[in-house]
RNA sequence: GGCCCCGUAGCUCAGCUGGAUAGAGCAACUGACUUCUAAUCAGUAGGUCACAGGUUCGAAUCCUGUCGGGGUCACCA
């Protein structure tokens, strides 16, 4: 019995037989009641009044009466012209029933059609950071909540694993590394080889410094500088340009990128080994977010299908070659810009890949949608890409979505490794553990426990602090995170939801006569039908989470329902309730939101202790 | 400058596919643990929903413009 449900159908159907008005789903516009008035359910009637000729309280006192006649409405009353629908009971105590019972409410038809979400893509010269866990938790929540709205769904990452970038790192390594190893050095692999590309910036830095005191670098500053133009900001502006034209290890690092796309064995090896010592500290770093994926893709084995593609698009007329060979795309009549695909060189741009892997991800898992869950910084590239897509047109141009989501910045601005105000992401989830731990021990709920169980609920704690934080806002607001408070524990919060959680396993342990629920003719109290109304809007709520491609909504709900129990647990008693019944009835509705929580929270990739 | 996103309480955010008197948390202050876990609850205080027009029974919500913040407009990824 899904409340909701039951009531757009029946009104819809009793429109038409009684009323002889033909109307929509969309156009049932049904609100939760609100506090100040009678009722669960409230019809918003002034749409329907005009169609029924009728002013809006007639309108709205006529669908009453034949409400209450017809359907399991014990009661109605209109305020202007709204009409408040007062359910009966029984029909409340049917919804708990199969809350309580049934493995999968929560889980919503099967829609027989394939989603693939791409998150966390990340590039193998540097560690996870602050801003990739957004990033992840967004794609891994959308993964859940697109499970759960009835999808099939395909988890995914883009590894950008060739590049310049790598390169870097490499020939650090090569130079300055005598060596070691991440075992030698007992560093985490992804840490071990960011130090090195580290030390290449640092080191390409230093010998720019040295360079602009040429006679060179002041020959290029006399004829490139801009009028006015101070030599600061001049060989800022000219750094690029310095790496790769002048600059010896910018020279070595592109001969070695030559050297990668040529196969040379030595640079391919090294180039594997380096990369295998990211990814094993990657996986690490996913092991304790809790993530997975299902099948990984690496830019260096779909970048040659995007060029290919690329190939084929020019022979087919949709894009074009300039004079000096390289290749472009004309969008302006789609309000972009013109867009390169190929260097003269023939080498690939950064879209070529996106290209590639898209037609390689439909010919894999013929997947009617693509969500990629990417930074905000990024959206002109994927409205290009998209483009590029319709102008092919690719079968599953129209199915790709951009799930585009605000930076994440510090209180002094945006994270730079320069400055070294990156928040590295395993540093960040030590601090939040730390913080879980010190407020457990200061509880004391949980120091008798075995060390490992402890381990495991802290964990939970100080993960459900970091991911409910992060996943409650909006995706496209940008968030200022401030490390310093690092997260907090209380109020709208993981712990709190998880408070609500534990708080009934503490109950439900107690309860020693788990038989035969009988509710009898109880009469549910105000505090305790607001959380059967807020149960009963769960579907929907993911339904909605779904479709905005919005975590967030569920990081909402949860809290709310959260809140909504620890009010009626403040003024209800539970097992020692004034009746068999109302005991019963309580223990039933502390189970249900029990699972409700589990489920909702499980979504956005929180675990549940049993103790806290 | 063009395009995109954001602007709601001191701070962090809900509410936005038009609905009733705009809601939470944090911070501040006041109460509630011999009573199922106080990581909780109850209360006080806090608002020109950036601004100005428009659309209509009704606008924080939709449209237009202005202001403020951010992003982007690379043969970087």
């Amino acid at each position: 019995m899904l409340v909701r449900e039951y009531l757009t159908e029946q009104i819809q159907r009793l429109l038409r037989e009684t009323f002889s008005l033909e109307v929509e789903d969309k156009d049932i516009l049904i609100n939760v009641t609100r506090p100040e008035f009678d009722g669960e359910y409230t019809l918003v009637v002034f749409p329907l009044a005009g169609r029924l000729r009728m002013n809006p309280v007639q309108a709205a006192q006529s669908i009453g009466e034949a409400v209450k006649a017809q359907l399991r409405i014990s009661d109605f009353n209109v305020v202007k012209g709204f009409l408040n629908l007062i359910l009966d009971t029984d029909l409340w105590m049917e919804f708990l029933g199969e809350v309580t019972t049934s493995s999968d409410y929560g889980q919503l038809a099967s829609k027989d059609s394939t989603v693939m979400v791409e998150f966390s893509s990340p590039n193998t010269n540097k560690p996870l950071h602050l801003g990739h866990i957004r990033n992840i938790l967004l794609g891994w929540s959308m993964y859940e909540i697109l499970s759960a709205a009835g999808y099939q769904v395909i988890r995914t990452q883009i590894i950008n694993d060739r590049g310049i970038a790598i390169c870097k790192s490499m020939l650090a390594w090569q130079k300055w590394g005598n060596g070691k190893t991440p075992e030698s050095e007992g560093t985490k692999g992804d840490h071990f080889v960011g130090e090195f590309y580290v030390r290449f910036e640092k080191e390409l830095r230093k010998e720019y410094l040295a360079w602009q005191e040429s006679a060179h670098a002041q020959e290029v500053f006399d004829h490139a500088a801009k009028k006015d133009e101070s030599r600061e900001d001049f060989f800022a502006r000219f750094k690029n340009e310095y790496f790769n034209t002048a600059s010896p290890l910018g020279t070595e690092a592109r001969t070695m990128l030559i050297q990668w796309e040529n196969n040379e064995p030595s640079v391919v090896g090294l180039w594997r080994q380096m990369n295998q010592w990211v990814y094993d500290g990657f996986d690490e770093t996913y092991r304790r977010l809790g993530v997975k994926f299902d099948h990984i893709y690496y830019e260096s084995e779909t970048y040659l299908l995007g060029k290919s593609i690329v190939e084929d698009g020019l022979q087919q007329g949709y894009f074009y070659k300039n004079d000096d060979g390289s290749v472009w795309v004309n969008l302006e009549e789609n309000g972009m810009d013109q867009k390169i695909l190929q260097r003269k060189d023939g080498t690939s741009v950064y879209i070529t890949q996106d290209i590639g892997t898209a037609q390689q991800r439909y010919d894999d898992h013929g997947a009617e949608r693509m969500v990629y869950v990417v930074a905000d910084e990024q959206n002109y590239h994927f409205d290009v890409l998209f483009a590029i897509c319709r102008l092919l047109e690719k079968p599953y141009a129209d199915g790709m979505y951009h799930l585009s989501y605000g930076m994440v910045e510090l209180p002094h601005g945006k994270m730079k490794s320069r400055e070294g105000t990156v928040v590295d992401a395993d540093d960040l989830m030590n601090d939040v553990r730390a913080e879980a731990l010190t407020i457990a021990l200061e509880k004391g709920e949980i120091n008798d426990l075995p060390e490992e169980e402890r381990e495991d609920i802290v964990g939970k704690i100080g993960m459900a602090a970091l991911k409910y934080h992060m996943i409650r806002v909006q995706p496209q607001k940008r968030m200022v995170f401030d490390p310093a408070e690092s997260v907090d524990m209380q109020g709208q919060t993981g712990p709190y939801i998880q408070n609500a959680y534990v708080r009934i396993k503490s109950i439900l342990r107690k309860n020693e006569d788990a038989s035969n629920m009988d509710f009898g003719s109880y009469k549910p109290s105000g505090h305790e039908m607001d959380i059967l109304i807020h149960l009963s809007e769960y579907p929907q709520e993911i339904e909605k989470a779904a479709e905005n491609y919005d975590p967030s909504i569920i990081a909402n709900y949860a809290y709310k329902l959260a809140k909504l129990y620890h009010k009626f647990y403040n003024e209800h008693r539970v097992l020692s309730a004034e009746s068999p019944e109302a005991r019963d009835f309580r223990l039933s509705l502390s189970e249900g939101v029990a699972r409700v929580i589990a489920h909702s929270m499980n979504l956005l990739g929180i675990q549940m202790p049993h103790k806290m």
